[in-house]
Formats: structure tokens, C-alpha cells, sequence
DNA sequence: TTTATTTACGCAATCGTTGCCGGGAACGAT
DNA sequence: ATCGTTCCCGGCAACGATTGCGTAAATAAA
């Protein structure tokens, strides 16, 4: 089953021009008669004459389509990230290439193959927490490939980058539990490869030490999978409840591990927030409707989408080749409400 | 900034062979001789070499990529139906390009246009729950465009579709509720528009007469926009309690009316189920998390997505005209918790 | 030795579009 | 009458890859 549109060679048979004629009438050139325009246009029209974006592709050397490689779209961070992402894209007429990792290295690899073989102008990228080798996106970014990062950005890569200040809204949120009289905090957080796992952490021990409260290490887990596997978590948690002094409260450091959290929680009967308190990264929409309403570290994610799309227009559309790199950084915030 | 691919040139220009050598020893033909065949592909690896997708879908007249319109990935039914979706293709080399309707009709024909000029192979759509005038689908499909619909589909409109039994999930929804002893049972759903809202309605009508309740016109509300507007949902629901006697329960057909619906009921302070119980279709996968944990229909959107995908393939790859259309219907779930 | 066949490759067209060059016709200027 | 312009338009090449056809050289068959 097959699909023919119409096109210029179309118009030219009908109306016995050349299709350089024709091509130059669409667009309007000031070589071609008014009466030969007119003709061409009301013809095409009256057809449903769309230009074919492909041999435009093929002769311009570029598909005005962009690459987006996230975790999982069915994450509010991401969706809501990929909603400002689009509508920066559309207003600039291109178009926008989703693709998952699922947080596996390999599938990220694969991906980022495959988008990259030349059909896409540029990516946008958020890492999988599993990437530790960055070959793959060295190796195009030296080739003078466009890549942006957002949120779980690369340092060792120099391009634009847009996130969150990490370090603050773990600070903001850990500190939120002291104050609340919590001492024994643990913290859950995605795999050491991430610099925004780092980050938090850092703003996480900070927070604590700015109390006074000598930070443990068996009261941090790193979650290699991001909370992927829900055992993963359940690990974690089973491990931060046999330390004693038993932890009276959590910071998550991710949507994942947060609503993950929620749920080991809830299966071995432990009430939020009576025997433990739960403060998480959270982007979801529904908060307020769980048992209990959640205290969580907003990301501004529908703007770092845009600012992501924006900078990246900027990488592909600049004529020589860019040198300085912006990094953005966007506040958080904290919304307080019944698990602390 | 622009990113320069090896070409088929470049290598035979490398090798001193022709293209046309090239090509057929990149492609193993046995007009090549093995030596041949050997130096270039040695050649191809070490410059990593890819063909180009553009100028092979100008070749071959189809791009290998396909369109998908929903109303929008930030809802879990749909970012699980697209998870669905991207699996098959992804097997089978094709490409997504994902797009949101947000339940704007005008955003739906726009988007449409955009994917259609931008040669897609095909496409996957659930409407919105806005779209009433269906001349936008019907051109395309006229003209022997590749559709497949899912989920809220297009009775009109001639080709494969793929949904859930509407009635029997709506029926057992309902007939939940009266087991409980609900007797005033209120609908909220998405605009009459769609089949699936009619269907919805129907199965929940027909629970009722089995029981010998008789409907109420009062106690069925249709939300135009499906929810995104929350005051919609707000309004259907301050009528409802208007009705005397005041509804004991609420069926909400859609994911986002049913978290609408909590929240509204939330805000007012009305409590879950004891003032009035809650059943909705829902495809999050927080539901045992919310306060209180919500009976839902839970769809299944994964094989959705790679049943309407498998059928788009079989339409795109389909050698004649397709006159046989399938029409999969899949079961709903109903997971019982304590919100009824 | 001559003819037929195979092997191994190049040429050119093709997909849809645009850019560059060239050229005929009409017109005014000399 | 000749030259130079301007106006309008057609032809050709190119983007990257594939493919039917042609063909030179090597080999086999006569």
C-alpha cells in the first residue's frame, strides 16, 4: 500500500513549464512573470502541492529534526521536559525524535547510533543513570555533532547544558527535615555516574553538617538502575532499616526512587510520616492525592525543555563553530506537605 | 555548526572505484569480486561509514518512520501505549515521531498536516477528545494514506483499529460499585464525541438496568476537553452534588478525569469512599499509593501500542490494497482497593 | 584461432528540489 | 541597424544511494 504525493514535476507536466520554473514560482522569485505565478500557485493548490521534506533534507544537508534521548517518558520530569522541548520545536518548524534509554547504557548506546546516522540535526540528551563510558557521545561531539544535556548533564563534555541547582534543592530539602526535628536522615539517590547524583548528595551532606549532624555512610544508597528495579529500592531500604539508630526519615533524590520509596514503604507497613519521614524529587502532578500528600523537590522541567530546544537551535543554526558554552541553572522548589 | 558524514563518494573516491562498486560491495552483490568487496568494507568500518537515511528514503520512497498523535505522553495510558508502539518499531528499524493533540481539535489537524507533509510511512491516532469534523483523517485516508487508530478510534473511517471493551469495562466498573451497595452512581466522561465515551456510558447504563436503577440524565456528565481543563471537571461535579439525592458514587471513564475528579473532591473535603466512592479507568502506576488507594479499569496500553504498530506495519508493507480491516478488541482489569 | 561466456566493474538514470548559467525576445538607446 | 538591458524561462548539475545496462578483459568452448 502505497502512498503518491504530487509533485513539482507534476505541476510542470500540466502546465508545460520547466520545474525550475515551477520551484521558482512557489517560492516566489522575482524572475518569473506575475501571470506565470499565479498560474502555478492556484494549480498547486488546487492539487494539495506539498514540497517533499525529504529531497529537501537531501539537497540542504539538514532534516529540521532533533533527537531526544531520556530515561522514560512515562516520568513526569521527562514528559513535562519533552512537552517544553516540543514547543520550542514546533514554533521553529522542526521536528522532534523521542527516544528511551530506560536507563540502560546499552540501549542508549544503540539509540544514539541509530538517531545519529545522519537523519537528525541535533540531540538533546539526558544520560541513563548506567552511563559511565562516554565514548558514544564524544566521539559525535568531536565529529562537531550538536548535543545539549539537561538535567542529568556530562561534565566532561563541552557544550550547553541546562539543570537544576542540585546542591540547593537536596540542601533545601534535608534541611527542611532537620527543622522538622528529623536527625537520623537517610538519603536514596541514583547511581554515582551521575554528576546530579554527586550534586545532591554534596547538598544533602552539607545541610547535615550545617546542623552539626555528622554524616554516615551507611545512611547513603546509590541505586545503579535509578529505581528501574524496584528491588533495587527495596534493597536499599531494608539495609537503612537495620542501622542503628534506625533512620527516621528519607530524602530521594529522584521521581523514580521517590514514588518507589513510597510503595517499599507502604508494603512493609512502615506509616509515613509517624515512623518515617519521606521528602523526594518529584515532578509528578498528583502529590496531593497520596497517603501522604508528599513533600517534594519541584524541577521547573517544561522550562529546561525549552531552554534545552533554544540552545540547541542556537548550536545548529550558528555559522561557525560554537566555543562558548552556556550553563544554565534553574532554582527549585520545595513544596511542603504531609509526609514530613 | 555542521556536522559532515562520510559519503559512498568519499570512499570510492579513497579507493579509486566507482559508486556504483562501492555500493554493490557495501551490499555483498556477486558482481564483486571478493578482494574487492573485502578492501571496502575494511574501508567503510574504519571511517565508520553509514548510509544515509534521506537520500535512501528519496530512493525508495518511503522514510521508515511513522507518526503517532495522542493527547498528550504526560498521562500514563498513553506513555504506556507508546512504550508499546516504539518496542515493534524499534525491532522492525522504524522510527517514531511522537506528537500531542493536548484535546485540541486545531492542534490535531495542524500536527497531522505537519507529520503528513514530513513523509511518515503511516499513522497511529487517538483522537481527541475534541475532534468532531473528521475530514482532516478522512483526506488523508482517502488517498490511501496508512491509519491505524487506538483507543478512542474513528467508527467512520474505514481501516484497523485496536481499543478496549469500552462496555464490559464500563459494566464491571459500575456493577462493582452497586455490589457495594451503591445505588446513586454518578458518570463523568469524556465528550460525546467519541465512541468510547458512548460505549462507557452504555456499558454503565446497562449495569445499572440489570440492577433495576434507572439511569439519570442528571448523573451522566461529558467533559468537552476530557479533563485538561480542571474547572470543567470542578463544574461537573458541583452539579452532581446538586442532585438530590446526592450521588453515593462516581465512575470516572478516563485517567485524567479520575485524578481530576480526586482532586476536586479533595479540595472540597468530601471524603473518599465514605461520603462518595470512586472507580475509574486508570492506567497510572501509583494507584496503591493514593489516598485512598483507588479502585481502577486499568487498560492494557503496552499490547495496544504493539497491536496497533504490528497492524500499521502490516497496512504499510502491504503489497495491494488493503480491504480486510481488523478490529482487536482487548479486556480491561478491574483492581479493587479502597476507594469503593 | 575464433567465438561464446563469465567476471568485474563503470556509466548514467532515478528520486524531488534548487542554484547556476545561458539564451531568446522585447525594448530603448545610440 | 546595432548594441546593451531587462524580463522570463529552460537546461543542467547536484545532493547520496541504488540499479539496469553496457563493456572490457579474462576465461572457456568450439
Amino acid at each position: 500500500m502505497k502512498f503518491e504525493a504530487a509533485t513539482i514535476k507534476d505541476i510542470a507536466k500540466a502546465l508545460g513549464l520547466s520545474t525550475s520554473t515551477v520551484s521558482r514560482a512557489l517560492r516566489d522569485s522575482h524572475e518569473i512573470s506575475t501571470e506565470t505565478k499565479q498560474l502555478v500557485l492556484e494549480y498547486a493548490t488546487s492539487i494539495n502541492y506539498r514540497p517533499n521534506p525529504i529531497a529537501l533534507s537531501l539537497k540542504e544537508k539538514r532534516s529540521r529534526s532533533i533527537g531526544v534521548i531520556v530515561a522514560e517518558i512515562a516520568n513526569s520530569f521527562f514528559s513535562q521536559a519533552i512537552n517544553g522541548i516540543e514547543s520550542v520545536a514546533y514554533d521553529k518548524g522542526y521536528n522532534v525524535i523521542i527516544s528511551q534509554s530506560h536507563e540502560s547504557y546499552d540501549k542508549e548506546v544503540m539509540t544514539l547510533q541509530y538517531l545519529a546516522s545522519r537523519s537528525i540535526d541535533g540531540l538533546l540528551i539526558s544520560v541513563s543513570t548506567a552511563t559511565k563510558d562516554l565514548e558514544h557521545l564524544k566521539a559525535l561531539h568531536e565529529r562537531g555533532f550538536p548535543i545539549v544535556f539537561f538535567d542529568r548533564i556530562v561534565e566532561d563534555i563541552h557544550t550547553h547544558k541546562v539543570m537544576v541547582d542540585n546542591f540547593r534543592g537536596a540542601y533545601d530539602a534535608t534541611m527542611h527535615l532537620i527543622k522538622q526535628g528529623y536527625t537520623r536522615i537517610a538519603n536514596i539517590t541514583n547511581s554515582e555516574n551521575l554528576s546530579i547524583s554527586r550534586e545532591r548528595v554534596a547538598g544533602y551532606i552539607e545541610a547535615l553538617a550545617q546542623k552539626n549532624i555528622k554524616p554516615r555512610k551507611s545512611l547513603i544508597k546509590y541505586c545503579f538502575h535509578g529505581g528501574m528495579l524496584l528491588n533495587e529500592i527495596e534493597e536499599a531500604i531494608n539495609q537503612l532499616l537495620k542501622v542503628r539508630p534506625r533512620p527516621d526519615a528519607i530524602f530521594t533524590a529522584s521521581d523514580k526512587l521517590t514514588t518507589g520509596c513510597m510503595r517499599v514503604l507502604k508494603s512493609k507497613g512502615i506509616r509515613i510520616p509517624e515512623d518515617i519521614a519521606v521528602v523526594g524529587f518529584s515532578n509528578s502532578d498528583i502529590i496531593e492525592l497520596l497517603d501522604p500528600p508528599l513533600t517534594v523537590v519541584r524541577q521547573p522541567a517544561y522550562e529546561m525543555g525549552q531552554i534545552a530546544m533554544e540552545l540547541l537551535l542556537q548550536l545548529i543554526e550558528s555559522k561557525r563553530p560554537v566555543k562558548d558554552f552556556e550553563r544554565r541553572i534553574l532554582a527549585t522548589s520545595l513544596i511542603v506537605q504531609g509526609s514530613t
